[in-house]
DNA sequence: TATACCACTTTCCTAAAGTATACCGCTTTC
DNA sequence: GAAAGCGGTATACTTTAGGAAAGTGGTATA
């Protein structure tokens, strides 16, 4: 089939789609885990220690239990937070941030870095 | 009230909701950047050189051109990338990374970088 | 006995993100 | 003159993210 000499004609790229999702999946598992309008909110709370559930949605402002519990669920599931249930009287329950959650700091790092520069971009421009 | 100091006892972070959403703003305006299905695709498509409209499409399986459409002007808007239209027989428009669109590679390092470690750690917990 | 707190879950809903398909005007190639 | 490539737009649809409100089971408090 001529197509295949015809793709090479017109795709001189160096990388081929295998080598670009190669690239790519690791930054997508990144972003599965920092997007969304909560999951970082919660991180940073946690970053500062042990937390209950409603002091965590105490804190950030317009969380609901359903978004809290979703993505503290989703936080353990990638070990990044930790759960732990004591057993008092109606239940007592922890959330902490694992050492492989405290990994993220550098990252957290960058994208503050880079979109404190961005934002300053910005409201100079308008 | 003694609401205050019920809040006081309970709520004994030393970040204030203004500090936190300070530390978290220009996170998140990185993250409107950088999150969604395509924009990374298309900007690491764009770190190896100037491409034209269909050549950006056909390197990334699944791309419609509205979306594709869609993408390229919110990078255009945000400075990140440039359109040049050349006034040959059917129009020419190449795109490409501004300088200022290069700034995002070491944040793309970062991800990538946390993120292969994550991908690495599922894997052997499965 | 009524009210309130804790840690959630359930149901229903909307808005935004993304997909599928077709089309436009223009030009070169078959 | 039909087909195909270019750089898109238009329309309609589905899917997902997230929100609002109520409820659950247990306990403690007034």
């Amino acid at each position: 089939m001529e197509t295949v000499e015809h793709d090479k004609r017109k795709c001189p790229t160096h990388l081929s789609t295998e080598e670009c999702s190669k690239t790519l999946l690791p930054v997508k598992d990144a972003l599965d885990i920092l997007s969304g309008k909560w999951k970082l909110q919660i991180i940073l709370s946690l970053t500062f220690g042990k937390k209950r559930f409603k002091q965590i949605q105490r804190e950030i402002p317009g969380l609901t239990p359903k978004m809290l519990s979703k993505e503290l669920k989703e936080l353990e599931i990638n070990e990044l937070a930790s759960r732990h249930v004591y057993d008092t009287s109606p239940v007592t329950v922890e959330y902490e941030l694992t050492p492989y959650g405290k990994t993220l700091k550098p990252l957290i790092g960058e994208l503050h870095k880079w979109g404190t520069k961005h934002r300053k971009r910005i409201i100079a421009r308008k």
